[in-house]
DNA sequence: TAGTTTTCGTACAGCGTGTTCGATTTTGAA
DNA sequence: TTCAAAATCGAACACGCTGTACGAAAACTA
């Protein structure tokens, strides 16, 4: 349903900008977002100074020009396995993802990772939650607050388990999210 | 134990120094950590150039060596509440401390914070809250994971509570986060 | 007061930013 | 194949921030 962009946009652009987004995750994963310069970006991806300027406001919009689609992706994951398995939420298809491109997702979710697409990814998934859990009977607690610990606690872990290099498997770290979050 | 300090050294590095500091709190409560620079910092002290080096090697090391003894602090709150309490642990005095002085810690723990404090006041929870599980009954959860878990939901917790302008008290806030964690 | 320490001010080289502009190359469509 | 439009190149520019250096002036300690 998107597939329109592919065959209208120039060749050139098409290349660019992948290049250019290329280049950004290899960085990312040398040597994490915050170090990294425009001017990398652009000697790594061998071009103008000016090309970049000519499709990006900077750093920062490249970045999010590629993430939005990446966070709907594991957002999806999430809402789809909440509908198989019944209650509240699963959190091991965000593992399940992340064990299948570790570096990619170390690179963004750990340590020196990006805390634009963290925070945002962790908006997305405090509204999800919230929605599940007004949509069940009250607790003593207020949805908003207990949404807000649950996302808060499932990206630390994340963080923690791609910096660890996943010492368990994603079956498991699911199994045990789902333990300290309900006792269940 | 630490009051020979202020006793030996030069009253115009202990001006300096603290200004430096003032300058600091003041900066990152106005426009976030992050866009600070060195230039801002003196500017708005009113300090030459050549006297913020002479004392710190840059932004990091100033804030940092204010830092350490915030970070401290809020440990030994806890963990004397701990003692107190009996259970695992209690969230209430780090709520308490914030509700305190809320410009200071929305400047360091809100969103626009500084991620340096922040992670570093992380580990020494999550390294505190393992202690304490290790020496407890063993349950299912591996104490490595349960705490990291924890100590992410604490921390996004207040990320939020300062965020949001403190919605509940911040004995509320303790009541909470030992529901949520202990379902108790 | 004398001697030490700190601060001041200025200067400097280095690097990254974001913009401009004309020349060159690539593209897509007629 | 041709040609106009679009994208890239690359060089230059002004700007701001960094971290260092050094001598002169000021403040401090004893």
């Amino acid at each position: 349903m998107k597939l329109d962009d592919n065959q209208k946009v120039d060749r050139r652009v098409q290349r660019t900008r992948k290049q250019l987004h290329d280049a950004l995750i290899e960085l990312i994963a040398e040597k994490g977002y915050e170090s990294i310069t425009v001017q990398n970006i652009i000697d790594r991806a061998n071009f103008g100074r000016s090309t970049f300027y000519a499709h990006f406001q900077d750093k920062d919009d490249l970045l999010m020009s590629g993430m939005n689609e990446l966070i709907h992706r594991l957002m999806d994951g999430i809402e789809q396995a909440g509908e198989r398995d019944g209650p509240l939420f699963s959190a091991e298809p965000l593992f399940q993802q992340a064990a299948k491109q570790p570096q990619l997702y170390k690179a963004i979710f750990g340590r020196r990772g990006v805390e634009l697409v963290v925070h945002e990814f962790k908006q997305h998934l405090a509204s999800h939650i919230q929605e599940q859990l007004e949509a069940r009977e009250t607790s003593e607690i207020p949805a908003d607050v207990f949404s807000i610990y649950l996302a808060g606690a499932l990206i630390n872990l994340l963080q923690w388990w791609v910096d660890e290099k996943m010492p368990h498997p994603a079956e498991k770290m699911g199994q045990l999210f789902k333990t300290m979050a309900f006792q269940a």
